[in-house]
Parts: C-alpha cells; structure tokens; sequence
RNA sequence: GCGCCCGUAGCUCAGUUGGAUAGAGCACCGGCCUUCUAAGCCGGUGGUCGCAGGUUCGACUCCUGCCGGGCGCGCCA
C-alpha cells in the first residue's frame, strides 16, 4: 500500500513539467505512515525536501503535486497541512484490504519480495568447539536465527552457516585437556596446566574416549610432561601447554594425537549441535575450519591477495596491508615461522563464501570483535569484491541478573551460566523474546527473574496470551452454537476507533518485516507485535464479539482471526510459540 | 592514547533516508471481573532527549568538541 502511494506520487511529480521536478530522484520520494491519525493514514514530505530545488514554496508545491496526482482507488483524499506535508487517506475498499490478505494468504501473510532473491549467507553463532555455549552465544544464535527468518520472509535467499574453529592452537588445547584427563583414567598421575581445560565437562569426554579405545593411548605421564616447565609462573603457561601438547604429539603421533583432538571436537560439537537444536537454531551447513584448511583454500586466497599487491614481508613475516582500507595497522598473514594466521584462514572463508555464490555476507559476532571487521572486508576488496558485499553484526554483551543481582561468569573457572541451563531455567520462549527485546547494539540485562515470572511484568506473556484470547473466543463461539462464516461478514461495520486501530496494526506487518529485515533489527517486530496484541487487548475489553448481528458478529471475528494469524506469524518469525491456551 | 557501541521518564528501553505535540513497559496513585481467560483494560503522576556549539524551513536523529559508562587494540584463536 505504502508503494502504491509512492508511485502515484512519482507519477505526479513525473507529470509536473519543471525540470527540476522532472530531474527528482524518484527514492526520495517516501511514503510513511502518518504517526498521528489526525493526519490521515499516510504522509510524505516529498514537497519540503523538493522545495529548494525547485525553489518554490513548500506549500505551494506540495498543492501543484496534489492537484497532478493520477487518480486512484485507493486514495479518498491527498491533503495540504502544516509545513508542506501530503496527507493521504485511504478508501474504504482499499482500507480492508488488509483482512482480506490475511484470511487469503494465511501464513504467508506478510511476506514480500523486497529481497528479489538476493543470495544472502548468515554466519552465526559460530562458538568455539571448546565447552558448551554461553549466555552470549544464546543471543547470537536467537539473534541469527530471527534475522534468517526475516531475510527469508522478505524474499531473500537464505543460507544459514556454522563456522567450526577446529584448527589451530585452541582446539590442541582441548584435545590435550581431553588426553591428560584421558591418562588419569589410565592410572596415571597428571599435573593438570591451569590454562587447559579443566572444566569439569572435559571428565565425559575423557571417559567416552578411554571406553572406546581403551588403555591403548597411553603413555606413561612423565613421558608427556618431559621437557615441560613446570606450571608455577604466570609468564610460563603459555610455553607449558604448548610443550605438553608437542610431547603428546611426538609420544602418540600426529595421527592419534589429531584422533583425539577430533573426537573431542566432536563431543563438544555434538553437545552445541543438540543445545541449538532445542533452541530451535537450524542450519544448513556446519562449516570445519581443519576442512577449510586442508583443501587447500587458505593457500590459493593467500596466493590471489599476494596478486593484488597488497602483501608484503617484514621481519620474516608475510603482512596484508589493512591500514589501506581502514585497519589501525597491517596484519601479518603468514608468521616468521611459516605458519599461517587465524586472519589468513578467516580471509579464506569469506571468500570461499563469496566463491559459493553468496552476494551477501552477514557475519554475526560479538561486540569484542569489532576490531577485525576492517581487516576481513579490507581483504575482500583486495581481492576484487565489492566492500558492501561483507556485513557484520556486533552483538553487545549480555549481562544476566537474578533479581536485582548481577551474576558474576569466569570462563575459566568453568561457573558461567549455558546457554542450556538458562533455557532450562527460563524456557525456550521467553529465553528467544528477552534475547530478541533489545537491540542488538545495546547490552543486554537478561534478568532470570523477569524471564521466568508467570506476571505482568512478564512481557513474554502478554503477547501469547493475545493469541490465546482469540482462539479462546473461537472455542466460545462453537459452544454458544455459533460458526464463523467469513462470507457473512460486513467489513464496513468494523468503524469504531478500536477496529481502526487494530485494523491499521494488522495493515502495517509487512511493513515491519521489510523493515526489521533490511535494518536487521529483530527487536522492531518484537516491538510492534507488543503494540499489536495491546490494540487487540484493547478491543477484546471494549467490545463483545460474539453479538448476535451476524454479519457484524463475522466482520469482528475475521478482524480478531487476522490478529491472531498476524501474531502468529510473528511469533513464528521470532522462534517464540503461539499457544491455543495458557 | 586510538577505535567501536551506548547515554531519552525513578528503573529497563523504543524512537525507520532529519519532519507535525518525544513514546512503551515496569514502579507509583485511582478506577474496571454475575457477560468471549483480569497473564487483561482505562485514567493519572513523571522528560532542559549527557553537556556545549554548528548545519537548516525543521535536530532525539547529521557534524565538531567535551563529560560519563561498556568493549577492544597479539607473528593468540
């Protein structure tokens, strides 16, 4: 409705023969909806910012646009008021038109082309395969999940993809946390490294891998831990895993060691795989870092960016230089020991991603990796991609209260709060609503208290319970010896400010879904179907609806039946339920 | 020191290319259940939009500088 409004508009701009007119970019022409009623269903402020081009008076422009708008069915009345605005008001039939998309297109209601199927691939969650996820990672993941729905409702082809970091010195890490422990089941006396992991998660795995292999991977404790300073100086930590890790490797053998660092990858990856699962978070693929590495990719993306010229060796080291597009200084690639950086396997995926066919790439992160948003999409453009073909969305930082109290969470000392223990607590529901409350811009304050209370302070509720009101009236319906009868509504009863209202709210959905996604802001269909289900509470107070009256009777329940389809689809869009009954 | 995010009602936050009188929830005060679920509705109290300049017909929104809070600045991943 909102473009038809704009093309009239253009339209008659187009007709309007100044050739400043004629020369108007026609996106500046835009339609919104009238923030207050008394100024009609929608408004423009095309004539105010043409005015000084054209330069002639707002008003007076404003009026010649109105007198060369194409007549239409769907405009009462186009009005002059205040400054230069255009108020439009709708006609009655194109009014209803809303109800009757609703009760057509059902589910799909709401859904648009905007996106023209426009390749997108969202990146998230992407939690190291280190232990189980986090608080944090739960809003990325509610965050990706909703933003690929809105993507997806807007016609956009979507592709949901993992990242594993199954490579590097991190997931070593793990795998000898696993071994030590591993050992100690062997009988063996193990000084555990304080920088390993020691959370006690690791104790199944180790468990799980001795019952499948055994005492066959062990070797005698001293043996690993030879040539290992011991673990007292805070400056050595670093040197003391790494020489556990490279006596394990030579003890074992590449091979076995990479056995084990795979089977606890595995463990941890199956553990996250089922916790986003039952939080409802698909996707289409789970991408391995090891993989990535393997075939080959990190060396070819190396040898196009040496091509762009943009690489050069310092200090033995092989550097891109990032400072070129934006970076605070150049990012070494290869290191003076030959071995390639996170930086150059991350340059790899994202263009292996591109080279897949993705147009867009939207990475999900958290607000601590702001810094490397340059340096990726810098090497990108190196390697002759567009700079908007590379997207990042920083997720601030999510702080959980219980009551008034803040939560303390150390990593490390292995009490921070799972993503699977907050679910458990708070429950699906609620845990996607609060995640999706805020924008994501914002820290979040998750208060389990709030999350979990069955009140009105709960805001979870309140729009569950709008869609269990409306199928709660349908089963009055029935018992009062009434049916629904949509053909026997008269649409044109629905005329008092309540229906209006709702009416209006039912109209506007796709218009949030276009906006919510394009601005990738969840938070904003949060918001209006909060708006949505108060129009609807509102109403349901004010108003019977199961009157005698048919046709009256019919017209109210199809505007009611379309709220709750609308609230429906919402929910559905944010990965929250919409029950019958609560 | 540099970079990014934030600063709007007592609290938590919305505020869509700059638009018409700045909104919501919670809290607080006062009303509404013999009638479709009161997890609801209605009314009221409450704001120099951090501060100071600038841009213009118009600034919570854009620019500059301060102040305050958060996060980040490895040949780690």
């Amino acid at each position: 409705m909102k473009s038809e409004l704009e093309r009239l508009l253009q339209e008659a701009l187009r007709s309007l023969v100044p050739a400043v007119l004629a020369e108007a970019d026609p996106a500046q022409v835009v339609v919104e909806r009238a923030r207050d009623e008394k100024h009609g269903d929608f408004a423009s402020n095309i004539a105010m910012r043409l005015a000084k081009s054209a330069r002639k008076n707002p008003r007076e422009l404003a009026q010649a646009i109105i007198a060369a708008l194409p007549k239409s069915d769907l405009v009462a009345s186009a009005e002059l008021a205040g400054a230069g605005f255009i108020n439009f008001r709708l006609a009655k039939d194109a009014w209803f038109a809303p109800l009757k998309q609703v009760s057509a297109q059902g589910a799909a209601y709401g859904r648009s082309n905007v996106g023209a199927g426009r390749k997108v691939m969202v990146e998230f969650v992407s939690a190291n395969p280190t232990g189980p996820m986090h608080v944090g990672h739960g809003r990325g993941a509610a965050y990706g999940a909703t933003l690929c729905n809105l993507l997806d409702a807007t016609g956009h082809a979507v592709y949901r993809e993992y990242y594993i970091n199954d490579a590097g010195r991190q997931i070593d890490i793990l795998g000898v946390s696993v071994y030590l422990r591993y050992l100690e089941l062997c009988g063996e006396t193990v000084a555990f490294p304080s920088n390993g992991y020691r959370a006690p998660y690791i104790l199944p795995v180790a468990q799980a891998l001795h019952a499948q292999r055994g005492d066959v991977l062990q070797r005698p404790a001293a043996v690993i831990a030879a040539g290992a300073p011991p673990d007292a100086p805070a400056g050595d930590k670093d040197k003391h895993i790494d020489g556990l890790i490279a006596n394990s490797r030579a003890a074992l053998g590449n091979a076995e060691f990479d056995s084990i660092v795979i089977f606890a990858r595995d463990a941890m990856m199956a553990d996250i795989r089922n916790d986003l699962e039952e939080f409802g978070v698909r996707f289409d693929r789970w991408y391995s870092e090891r993989e990535l590495n393997q075939s080959g990719a990190i060396d070819r993306a190396l040898a196009e960016l040496r091509k762009s010229g943009r690489v050069y060796t310092k200090d033995g080291a092989e550097w891109f230089k990032s400072t070129e597009f934006g970076d605070d200084e150049d990012r070494v690639v290869v290191r003076a020991n030959g071995e390639k950086t996170y930086f150059a396997s991350d340059i790899a995926y994202h263009f292996d991603k591109l080279q897949r066919g993705h147009e867009l790439l939207i990475d999900v992160w958290g607000a601590d990796h702001h810094g490397y948003v340059a340096r990726v999409r810098g090497a990108l453009v190196a390697l002759g991609r567009p700079a908007d073909s590379f997207e990042v969305c920083l997720m601030q930082l999510v702080s959980l209260y219980r009551g008034g109290e803040k939560l303390a969470m150390g990593k490390r000392e292995g009490n921070f709060v799972t993503l699977r223990d907050l679910r458990n607590e708070v429950g699906n529901d609620a845990c996607r609503f609060f995640y999706l409350l805020r924008s994501h811009d914002q820290a979040l304050d998750f208060d389990l208290e709030l999350a979990k209370s069955r009140s009105n302070e709960n805001p979870v509720y309140y729009i569950q319970y709008a869609h269990a009101r409306v199928a709660s009236v349908m089963k009055q319906l029935s018992s009062k010896g009434f049916t629904y009868e949509a053909g026997a509504a008269d649409l044109t009863l629905l005329t008092s400010a309540y229906e209006q209202t709702v009416l209006t709210q039912v109209s506007k959905y796709p218009e949030v879904l276009e906006y919510a996604a394009l601005s990738r802001a969840p938070h904003a269909l949060v918001h209006y179907l909060r708006e949505l289900a108060n129009s609807l509470h509102t109403y349901y107070n004010a108003e019977q609806f199961i009157v005698e009256d048919a046709a009256l009777r019919n017209a109210r329940l199809t505007l009611v039946l379309a709220v709750q389809q609308v609230i429906r689809n919402g929910l559905t869009n944010l990965g929250v339920s919409a029950p019958e009954t609560m």
